[in-house]
DNA sequence: ATTATCTATAGATCTATAGATAATGC
DNA sequence: ATTATCTATAGATCTATAGATAATGC
């Protein structure tokens, strides 16, 4: 990640930071580069708005170099979406499992919404530079008709997890209500990993939207106060 | 609109249908359909996922004639941000407007809500198909940098309304808390308008997301609850 | 010997413009 | 006479492939 920002010094390197070693590694190594790069573009312009150039020359590298590691430019979207997907997944999927577990039979909105949602937020706020552009990378994804099936497919499971906590925890509300509530969760979520400024301009700079740790703070909450007022039948 | 699909019958057209009249009626009608066509294509991809002559191949129309109309592709993407723009902007100021005057110092925030946001789901309701197109245009667009600033230009006035009423129904707590429960409703109602068809598999049919009625039954109560967590100094 | 990277280039778009033709307007 | 639409085409990309060169691996 460090090296990405161009090639500074052609000259001698540190010792731990030496090319690689093996081929191995250095195709490993490369590989990741090409992500990245592809993965900070396509947050900002989608997958139309980003060439296999743009990508190439972001890491100083020839362009035929993407069709040597990636079948085509479509392969190269879903590897970036791959790449991240499963480990998001996984935390949630445990930290639901260790709230519903700690719950005792009685699960909250709130507690589940934090397992959630907080999860994540500290993955993508500590998580380094990547994980911000993963971050808003699927929220770009999350709106196009080329991303739906990608998250169908990764995080369905997760999602249905959560859904499943939330209906233990508001007895006698219909699972459409619910999903429903999760409905304006996500869309509340996916934009704020979208980070897309316009908050700082709107606000004329008293929240930025850079600040996850302040969404993070709030989000949960006032989500959870939220599904409170979906209709019991 | 009708008139948009192909063109069946190039035979005899109903008298009240026939081709216009004059050559400034010719013209208008010419670019609504080019409009009416963008909106759709970019609604769907993007700016960089629609050409110029899928535009003009989805009104049987030639390329060229796109830019005898508009300056470029840009002016076009512009242009179908603008022409409805100030519909829904001022609609929803005179709402907000007449909504505080009948609240006689004493508005609360599911009325601002309702306001603001039932408007614009009436809107997307009942102004027929290019309507709907334009709440998935839209949601595209607030995600992309290229659409930042019209999302500024246009719709900040509108929104800044908003805040204002919701700081009167909720005193004492920060401003910056404020906009950061605009931030969680504003994310929530352009995932609404984007309709992705998503939230329909995710619940194995149970939801719809072109349900923009249940939406509106839905969204001001549960994001005004929201607001009732954000806290006070 | 095998793999990583680059050079060169074909073929397919895409945007944009110049100039021709067809349809209205006086 | 002016405006709407089409034909033809230039110039600029962009994706993708074939084949050469440079760097590791036995």
């Amino acid at each position: 990640m460090a090296r990405t920002k161009k090639k500074k010094k052609p000259a001698i390197q540190a010792k731990s930071k030496k090319a690689p070693r093996t081929k191995a590694e250095q195709r490993a190594e490369t590989m990741e580069h090409i992500l990245d790069a592809a993965e900070y573009l396509f947050s900002k312009h989608g997958l139309y708005g980003v060439t296999l150039r743009d990508v190439a020359q972001k890491i100083g590298v020839h362009t035929s170099l993407m069709h040597y590691y990636f079948e085509d430019k479509f392969a190269l979207f879903t590897a970036v979406f791959v790449r991240r997907a499963p480990i998001t997944s996984e935390r949630r999927m445990k930290a639901l499992d260790q709230y519903e577990k700690n719950a005792k039979g009685k699960p909250t909105v709130a507690g589940a919404l934090h397992a959630f949602l907080d999860t994540d937020f500290d993955l993508y706020m500590n998580g380094g530079a990547g994980w911000k552009n993963y971050g808003a990378f699927g929220s770009q994804v999350s709106n196009t008709p080329e991303g739906a099936s990608m998250f169908d497919e990764h995080f369905d499971p997760v999602v249905l997890r959560l859904i499943s906590v939330l209906r233990k925890a508001l007895p006698g509300v219909p699972p459409e209500e619910i999903f429903w509530g999760y409905h304006f969760v996500t869309g509340s979520f996916m934009h704020s990993l979208s980070r897309s400024g316009r908050l700082d301009r709107l606000s004329g700079g008293l929240c930025k939207s850079d600040d996850l740790k302040a969404v993070k703070a709030r989000m949960a909450d006032f989500m959870a106060a939220g599904f409170m007022t979906l209709k019991k039948r």
